[in-house]
DNA sequence: GAGCACTGC
């Protein structure tokens, strides 16, 4: 695949960032036991199915239903299903591997215990909702394919039919049917599985079947069951949630990991990762994996390379070594090459972001290297900066990524920290509801008629950041003050969109202004990765075949110049056209996608003619202003912006195509802050068009110099 | 003149 949105493969430029110690200090651990509550499970190395798909060859083939008589959950069938029909809400805490989630809704539905309603289970994940419906609808019986009895709903692929009991679907999809009917009464039981992840979505979820359960209940309607599904973590917590609910625990079927600690803080984590794969490259067998935790893209094609290198060193002993890295942002097909078999005599080590903690699970890893960060987004409700910093782990976290190297059989944990920086990690990570910016979340909630003040949170966020939310609620239209629990109609419209709200304001404005078109074409080019690959060696060429595409205007009105000239390229030579301007063809092809989506639901909104402007773009400018004011900067001093909302100091991020120019205004899409704080996605604007389009934010907001 | 972890509708 050539659809990489970088470079990848000699990493030259990364490598000479970091100082490369060929030989790096050794590393000394302690050797210390397990988790404390670990428990010593008995070994069984008989048919392990994955959910993933990536099942072990090697292992003698017995038959499916063999298969699931053999998964540690089987056994408490007959007890499970009494827990099910006695309670309507239940927590299932189930460990890695006990067939959880594969087996609970067939048991459910073997028993009819859903009646007259659908099953309907939640992932965090497309992938796994999809894989998972795949393997159930195997085993569920005889020539059954997916899509039947058992489907699977996930955004852009609704592979259901009116047979569909069994329904798995990502956690953002029932929340969307949530909106449509708040009930859920399709449904008779709904199972929201891996609710330890926390995912924004989950969180709203359940409130939502709480409430629906609820209501269900007074009004005399078909009962509702819920059921969490979740890793064994903070039971109390769920269960006081809801209602002191009944808990039960299953046995999963993972091996023992021994943990090591290091004896002194290694603040060099990345050098320490490098001599402790060495040490065990040195010690354990060849065909024992590697699997190596740290925070991002850069780092982990640096620590590649030195590995790699070091490798080949006369004086390194061991079998040879291949060298794997795994991050989100890689093209699908490199991702898919980790799960190639290491050939004989040769160690396979995989560098990996923490895509391998919870969403890419590598068979036949026994050996963690646990370097305790991680790269994580934190937003300043104070300021709506978004900023990325590396931190520490959490204590759930670091038994996540141990548990990783006792998958197949007894694993070892490396950890590159002392057991007293242990300690002093924070027990559970944050949830995602409580550090990201509540904008799209607090118009869902007004659509399904509350208030996020008043949402019955498992988690309340912090204070700030609903207020912030809904003061851009009210800018935007969708209420009439920060108090309302109803939305306007244009409110209404918007909640329809799955799009932050500011980008479902430009498409509704679109209408007016005559440009829906473009809009769509700039909204759905925002909702997605950068179509642009800026490869690190061929920078300046790529820059230089995609000039003719840059406009005065900004990068915006760029971007469409691109997804014009991409859709007028006949349908045999768009691959060939986008390997040689530099663009992501998966991404741009998924722009394509979301903007379908949102042309239907202009339609569905009943948004009439799809409107273009043409060449007449000030209109498009002009429609941005509907959704973006609030994201103006204004030049001070030279190269020097400051932001209309906050009076932040910024600067344009020097990847944009008007990074050597100086406009009076500008649209921002995003504020990133790294070592300064940088505007991207910007498009040039006039102060009379503000003055003309939100007169009232721009009393509150005055410009400092009025001439254009 | 810099560099972005991971999801999802």
């Amino acid at each position: 695949m050539m659809d990489s949105k970088y470079a990848i493969g000699n990493g030259q430029n990364s490598i000479n960032k970091y100082k490369i110690k060929m030989k790096p200090l050794p590393v000394i651990f302690n050797n210390s036991s397990g988790p404390p509550n670990a428990k010593k499970i008995k070994l069984n190395d008989e048919n392990r199915n994955s959910t993933n798909g990536h099942t072990n060859n090697n292992k003698p083939k017995i038959s499916i239903q063999d298969q699931r008589r053999n998964l540690p959950v089987f056994d408490k069938r007959n007890k499970l299903l009494e827990l099910v029909k006695r309670h309507k809400t239940l927590i299932i805490l189930g460990e890695t591997g006990s067939g959880k989630t594969t087996q609970i809704p067939q048991y459910i539905h073997s028993a009819r215990l859903q009646e007259n309603g659908k099953i309907g289970i939640t992932q965090p994940r497309r992938v796994a909702a999809v894989s998972i419906a795949t393997r159930v609808a195997q085993e569920f019986g005889h020539g059954m394919t997916v899509g039947d009895t058992v489907g699977y709903s996930v955004r852009f692929d609704d592979c259901t039919s009116n047979k569909t009991k069994i329904k798995f679907m990502t956690d953002g999809m029932l929340l969307r049917e949530a909106m449509y009917d708040r009930l859920l009464m399709e449904y008779t039981v709904i199972i929201l599985d891996e609710a330890h992840e926390r995912t924004i979505h989950t969180d709203v979820l359940f409130g939502i079947v709480k409430k629906a359960q609820k209501t269900r209940e007074d009004r005399n309607q078909t009962p509702l069951k819920i059921i969490i599904m979740s890793a064994t973590m903070d039971v109390e917590h769920f269960s006081q949630y809801f209602n002191n609910c009944q808990a039960v625990y299953l046995e999963g079927r993972t091996y023992p990991v021994n943990i090591n600690y290091t004896i002194k803080p290694h603040d060099d984590y990345q050098t320490s990762c490098v001599a402790t794969f060495f040490k065990i490259h040195r010690e354990a067998p060849s065909n024992h994996d590697v699997l190596i935790f740290l925070t991002g893209q850069e780092e982990i094609e640096a620590c590649a390379q030195r590995i790699r290198l070091l490798a080949k060193d006369p004086d390194v002993q061991g079998p040879s070594v291949k060298c794997f890295t795994l991050y989100a942002a890689q093209p699908s097909a490199q991702q898919m090459s980790v799960f190639q078999p290491s050939p004989p005599n040769t160690r396979k080590v995989v560098i990996s972001t923490n895509i391998a903690e919870t969403s890419i699970t590598i068979p036949g890893i026994r050996y963690v290297i646990d370097s305790g960060m991680v790269k994580a987004r934190t937003f300043h409700p104070s300021t709506g900066l978004e900023l990325l910093k590396v931190q520490r782990i959490s204590h759930e976290q670091a038994w996540q990524r141990a548990g990783r190297a006792g998958r197949d059989s007894e694993g070892h944990c490396y950890r590159i920290y002392t057991r007293s920086q242990f300690e002093l990690m924070k027990k559970s990570t944050v949830p995602e509801i409580r550090r990201a910016n509540l904008l799209t979340v607090s118009l869902q909630l007004l659509a399904l008629g509350v208030h996020a003040n008043y949402f019955d949170f498992l988690d309340k966020p912090p204070k700030e950041a609903t207020v912030a939310a809904f003061e851009q609620l009210q800018l935007l239209g969708a209420v009439d003050d920060v108090n309302s629990i109803c939305l306007t109609p244009v409110g209404r419209k918007m909640a329809k969109f799955p799009l932050d709200p500011r980008f479902s304001k430009i498409i509704l404005a679109a209408e007016q202004y005559g440009c829906l078109q473009e809009a769509l074409t700039v909204v759905s080019l925002l909702s997605t990765e950068s179509i642009l690959i800026n490869p690190v060696t061929k920078q300046a060429e790529a820059q230089k075949v995609r000039q003719k595409f840059c406009s005065a205007y900004g990068d915006l009105i760029t971007l469409l110049n691109i997804y014009r000239e991409f859709e007028a390229v006949g349908q045999n030579n768009k691959r060939i056209w986008c390997h040689e301007h530099f663009i992501n063809m998966r991404n741009i092809l998924h722009a394509r996608e979301i903007r379908n989506q949102l042309e239907q639901l202009c339609k569905k909104c009943d948004m009439g003619a799809m409107s273009s402007c043409g060449g007449d773009l000030d209109r498009l400018r002009k429609c941005l202003i509907m959704g973006m004011f609030m994201n103006v900067a204004e030049l001070v001093r030279d190269h020097q912006y400051i932001t209309l909302d906050k009076k932040q100091s910024v600067q344009f991020h020097p990847s944009s195509c008007l990074h050597r120019q100086q406009p009076h205004l500008v649209l921002f899409a995003e504020v990133v802050q790294t070592n300064k704080c940088y505007l991207r996605g910007l498009t040039t604007i006039e102060a009379d068009w503000l003055r003309e389009i939100v007169p009232d934010y721009m009393k509150s907001h005055s410009l400092r110099f009025n001439s254009s």
